[in-house]
DNA sequence: GTTGACGTTGACGTAAACGTAACGTTACGT
DNA sequence: ACGTAACGTTACGTTTACGTCAACGTCAAC
């Protein structure tokens, strides 16, 4: 089913993405698709890639942080000095969002009051000056 | 204190923004400073929308959607339709917020999953196969 | 009269992640 | 042999909110 070549169709049905995006992904050295004559070939470590980007993407890494860790894998394999960077990394991306996430919190509760105001205001509207 | 006028450091310094800000501002039509000669001067009412301005921000608002909030009152005054209307956008927009909240929280979630799966696999590092 | 500090107007640069032409090439079906 | 679908490349466009010069005006102080 998941041949060992694929193309680029094939992959924008697998993972739900243009051909654009991985053309993209090919001039930014995050896969590196093989050539059938000018033709792209998707190899399943390009697959391994790609999972790997998308899945980091939710997480909010940039495609630049996300090529430097795939890069760190290329050069020394999945051995612990890597990984062990990976996870720092990633724990510092979690306090980052876990900031913004506080940060978000803050402006829905501050956005709520405002809107209770407003409301109360509307409310005068229809009950002119009474009290 | 503060004056009727004021210069754009004066500003700058009351609302913590740049020179450039604030005159960005004036090109998107946000705020409309008068002139004594070539120098801006901010009214009271510049004041005023600013204040709004950079209060829509932290709610994620686009300037283009505050300047046609402001331009909502500017025309008609404070009256209840324009603040119905109002209202009703920042419904939307915090239903917005609570979703990015949603996800956020989502995200946040698998990144610890992720966290936790790599420090088993550093752990056993370690603990070469052991069991 | 000149030096600074501050002000002004453009205009171009930045960042991220692709989208969107515009146009050339290949491969396949008939 | 020919149409056309699918693929390719190159390059500019998009969005947002300013930053960063460059080049020049102006006003008070020395």
């Amino acid at each position: 089913m998941t041949p060992d070549l694929m193309t680029i169709r094939e992959m924008c049905a697998a993972f739900d993405v243009t051909p654009r995006t991985l053309r993209f992904y090919e001039s930014k050295e995050l896969i590196f698709p093989v050539r059938q004559g000018t033709r792209r070939l998707f190899t399943r470590r390009d697959r391994a890639r790609l999972t790997l980007i998308l899945r980091g993407k939710r997480f909010g890494f940039s495609l630049e942080d996300l090529r430097q860790l795939l890069d760190l894998y290329d050069r020394d394999g999945s051995q612990e000095p890597q990984l062990r960077r990976t996870y720092e990394i990633a724990s510092e991306r979690l306090a980052q969002m876990e900031r913004q996430r506080a940060e978000l919190d803050v402006a829905i509760s501050d956005l709520k009051e405002q809107l209770a105001w407003g409301a109360e205001v509307l409310a005068s509207f229809r009950q002119p000056a009474a009290e």
